[in-house]
DNA sequence: GCCAACGTTGGC
DNA sequence: GCCAACGTTGGC
């Protein structure tokens, strides 16, 4: 089991659009590495937070799970999509994505601010300089120190 | 809106 | 393969 980190703008797809929907495609990420952790490493149960960037107070709003494992992002294919990619193709696509389902909205938001000032948490990559990967894979404490934070408990 | 930091592109 | 130019991310 592995736990991961997904930022999303709410603007545009916010957990509450993921509650309502209640599973949906991780489509439009165009970044190499983080196509990669889709591709090659996110597996089903996997447990993930859902995280609001670029926005007014940026943070940790919910917890999804993997719920269909690797497969290509239809979006590249789409010439009408935002996210179109002509170098992507049905033969060979470029760009792959998992689908995620919900699984809950945390009644206590985590802000990013609030994940720096906690000594656990200092070596996330979220909080390291100049990183800006979309997806990334969390340690299992820092994953557990952040649902606590959420007053959130599994089960 | 600013801007630091990073990723990608493309000429050479 | 190098690297300048450009585009994007994302906090502030």
């Amino acid at each position: 089991m592995n736990y991961w980190l997904m930022k999303t703008e709410p603007d545009t797809f916010s957990i509450d659009d993921l509650k309502a929907q209640k599973t949906s495609g991780w489509d439009g990420v165009r970044n190499y590495q983080a196509r990669n952790f889709m591709r090659d490493d996110m597996k089903k149960g996997d447990l993930i937070l859902i995280y609001h960037s670029s926005c007014e107070v940026p943070g940790v709003a919910g917890l999804a799970i993997v719920n269909k494992e690797s497969h290509p992002d239809p979006s590249a294919f789409d010439s009408q999509s935002n996210y179109f990619d002509p170098k992507s193709n049905q033969d060979n696509p470029r760009w792959f994505m998992v689908q995620v389902k919900y699984k809950a909205k945390f009644k206590a938001f985590v802000p990013l601010s609030q994940i720096k000032k906690e000594k656990k948490l200092q070596d996330m990559k979220l909080i390291q300089k100049g990183n800006r990967l979309s997806i990334m894979p969390l340690e299992k404490s820092e994953f557990l120190h952040i649902l606590k934070l959420a007053n959130y408990s599994l089960t």
